[in-house]
DNA sequence: AGCGTTCCTGCCAATTAGT
DNA sequence: ACTAATTGGCAGGAACGCT
């Protein structure tokens, strides 16, 4: 008689598989919805997955739109931890890296890649190999540690491949740690590996996970799958990302990727089962709301004693999804301990230009002293935030598809919320921010045209790129990313592409490139050398307006900006660049007056061919390649690369530069 | 502090794209 | 051909870095 049996199946390689599936929806830019630009590098990706294992992320795109800009972390870094994130696997990263990557991890809230700082000393020693042979006694006893492992993992695996991996395992030891770590052998090539020297090669496959120091410490570290209840080893079930490397690699369920950490003197047992299986299969483990539980006290705890940061409560890849919203149970104080991301965020810095110099997200009740600078919490604003509860009744009303929030001077508009058009109708110290509540952002946009400015014509917004604020019927476009304010909306698309280097501007001379082609050219004109600016006083040319009006200034006493004009600006024969009115009358060389006011004249002691050529010809005509071919053929300035007939020119850097 | 360089942004002309 | 949108040069102030 057939007995009645509850199934239960799990695909080991489940969450493995995930992971390389949308590895690569990333790298062929698959469905990915955000654009991080680090420096002048852009990196496609996905907001879950950023916002799964980042915390700052997580709080970043609970605000932010389809652009994020991060100015606290250099594009290589970034890119290693993006290939975290998609991988579970830091890869080959230089030993010099590695200091600066475990600083952006824990800015990014990246636990991870956070807490190697814990065994960064000792991977740098045994990295390619133990280099600095270190015979201390915590190595030591981590190697007996490191042993057991092997022995543990061994016994249920025999195969091979795993023979080669056990070959190449490193133990990590830090002064809180003894980390084993049974590593894979991939015979998948790293593609920049082949140039990498093996002896600056550091691989991780794992995962730190932070546990309760025991009352009584000192307990050697037993792997356990059933530890005892008052055991101080703990058994953390966790589909990690790491589990993606074994699982890949091998497909044997019993096979587990085994951590064991041992800690020393305040010592810490934990060993990870990285065994996609074990969550399901093993009813004995620990709950896993105990068990982060108790990792966030212990957080707590080591903080105070160790220069480390680690945080467990931060939502991570293909955790169990039974742990994260538990972790966000978690007592108060345990929370406020291991999310550093509020603090961290509150000491971000953003400068220069094209950078976020404001938070994204801010817990500050510091306002702003400045007229226009309206500042807004994003607790107000998230669009279906729990926070948003507590302020309903002083302010919020939705209406019309629309939802109102009314502020006071001192609120800040910095953190709304994206996708949405918002705008401002301004009274003596309340501002009432309109945020349309449909899904479609146009929609609200289309709503309010209508609505408010029935002649107005419907603005297609073609990029999700700023807010509009209206303050006394004025309308201000203000960038979603670094919220700043302008009167043209050209001018924010032209800013705009400084967040988003949607297009580049390389320097014909050199390895520079520009975000705006106005930057570019001025920086071009710096290597060729040409003074365009003239002063009409003495006749001294200059290179660019600064400082020529610098010299009116000094050298004459006059102010360049007054109604006299005191200079004159000479067209560009250097550069192919957009002509104006450059207009030199065919009849003489005398300077002529564009719209402007502007006076132009061709430098006498520099003959313009073309003008000469050409002077029947009443039309303008810009200064062409063939023009300054021509003119500049003895100085060699240009080349045109004939060889392939392309339009690439070969450029040579006048002797004046 | 002075100087040179770069960045920024309103403005506007030239160019390009769309109808 | 006309219009709208985009591009990018210019002015002039500000910020920044160097000396």
């Amino acid at each position: 008689m057939e007995a009645k049996k509850l199934i239960t199946a799990t695909d080991t390689q489940y969450s493995g598989s995930l992971l390389q599936a949308l590895n690569d929806q990333r790298m062929q830019g698959l469905f990915c919805d955000v654009t991080v630009i680090v420096e002048d590098r852009k990196f496609r990706a996905h907001k879950n997955i950023l916002s799964a294992c980042s915390t700052y992320f997580h709080q970043l795109f609970s605000v932010a739109g389809q652009v994020v800009e991060l100015n606290f972390v250099k594009a290589d870094i970034f890119a290693e931890i993006l290939n975290y994130i998609y991988s579970a696997k830091i890869v080959r990263v230089k030993c010099e890296m590695l200091e600066e990557l475990i600083k952006s991890g824990k800015l990014l809230g990246v636990p991870f890649i956070a807490d190697l700082g814990i065994p960064l000393s000792q991977v740098k020693s045994i990295s390619g190999g133990v280099k600095d042979g270190s015979t201390d006694s915590q190595s030591s006893s981590v190697s007996k540690e490191h042993e057991l492992q092997k022995e543990t993992v061994s016994s249920s695996d025999t195969t091979p491949e795993n023979k080669s991996a056990k070959d190449k395992e490193m133990p990590v030891i830090t002064e809180a740690f003894s980390l084993s770590c049974e590593e894979f052998n991939e015979k998948k090539k790293v593609p920049d590996s082949k140039d990498e020297d093996s002896d600056d090669d550091v691989i991780f496959c794992s995962e730190i996970v932070t546990a309760k120091p025991p009352p009584s410490d000192k307990k050697e570290a037993v792997p356990s799958q059933t530890p005892p209840p008052n055991d101080q080893s703990l058994d953390l079930k966790k589909s990690t990302s790491s589990s993606h490397v074994q699982l890949v690699q091998n497909t044997k369920p019993s096979n587990q990727l085994v951590l064991k950490m041992t800690s020393s003197p305040q010592k810490l047992n934990v060993t990870v089962h990285a065994n996609a299986s074990t969550q399901v299969t093993n009813g004995s483990v620990v709950p896993s709301s105990a068990a982060i539980n108790t990792s966030s006290d212990v957080t707590s705890s080591l903080q105070k004693n160790l220069p480390i940061s680690a945080n467990v409560n931060a939502p991570k890849l293909l955790q169990n999804a039974n742990i994260l919203p538990k972790t966000e149970l978690v007592e108060g104080n345990s929370i406020s301990a291991s999310v550093p991301s509020i603090t961290l965020q509150k000491n971000i810095s953003f400068d220069g230009s094209g950078v976020q110099k404001k938070q994204v997200v801010t817990f500050s009740q510091e306002s702003s002293s400045k007229p226009g600078e309206f500042k807004i919490k994003i607790s107000d604003v998230v669009s279906g935030s729990n926070k948003e509860s507590h302020r309903e009744p002083e302010s919020k009303r939705i209406m019309d598809g629309k939802k109102i929030i009314t502020l006071d001077t001192t609120s800040e508009i910095e953190s709304l919320s994206t996708g949405c058009k918002v705008y401002a109708n301004i009274g003596e110290d309340t501002y009432d921010i309109v945020i349309p509540i449909k899904e479609d952002p146009d929609e609200g946009f289309s709503k309010f045209d209508e609505d408010d400015f029935p002649n107005r014509k419907r603005m297609k917004v073609k990029h999700d790129d700023h807010y509009e604020l209206i303050v006394d019927g004025r309308v201000y476009y203000i960038c979603i990313v670094c919220k700043r304010s302008y009167v043209c909306l050209t001018s924010l698309r032209r800013h705009f592409n400084v967040h988003s280097w949607e297009k580049k501007y390389p320097c014909r001379y050199c390895e520079r490139v520009f975000p705006l082609a106005e930057y570019r050219t001025k920086h071009e004109i710096h290597h060729t050398g040409e003074r365009r600016y003239q002063c009409l006083t003495c006749g001294s040319s200059f290179i660019n307006y600064q400082v020529m009006s610098s010299h009116i200034r000094s050298a004459h006493s006059l102010d360049p900006a007054g109604d006299s004009k005191l200079y004159r600006l000479n067209p560009c024969k250097t550069l192919q660049i957009r002509q104006y009115s450059y207009i030199t009358d065919p009849s003489s060389n005398a300077p002529v007056i564009n719209d402007g006011g502007i006076v132009y004249d061709i430098d006498p002691d520099k003959p313009e061919p073309a003008s000469e050529e050409d002077a029947p010809s009443a039309a303008p005509k810009p200064v062409n390649w063939d023009d300054i071919f021509l003119q500049q053929s003895n100085q060699n300035i240009f080349k045109p690369n004939a060889s392939d007939g392309s339009t690439e020119f070969e450029f040579v850097i006048p002797e004046s530069y």
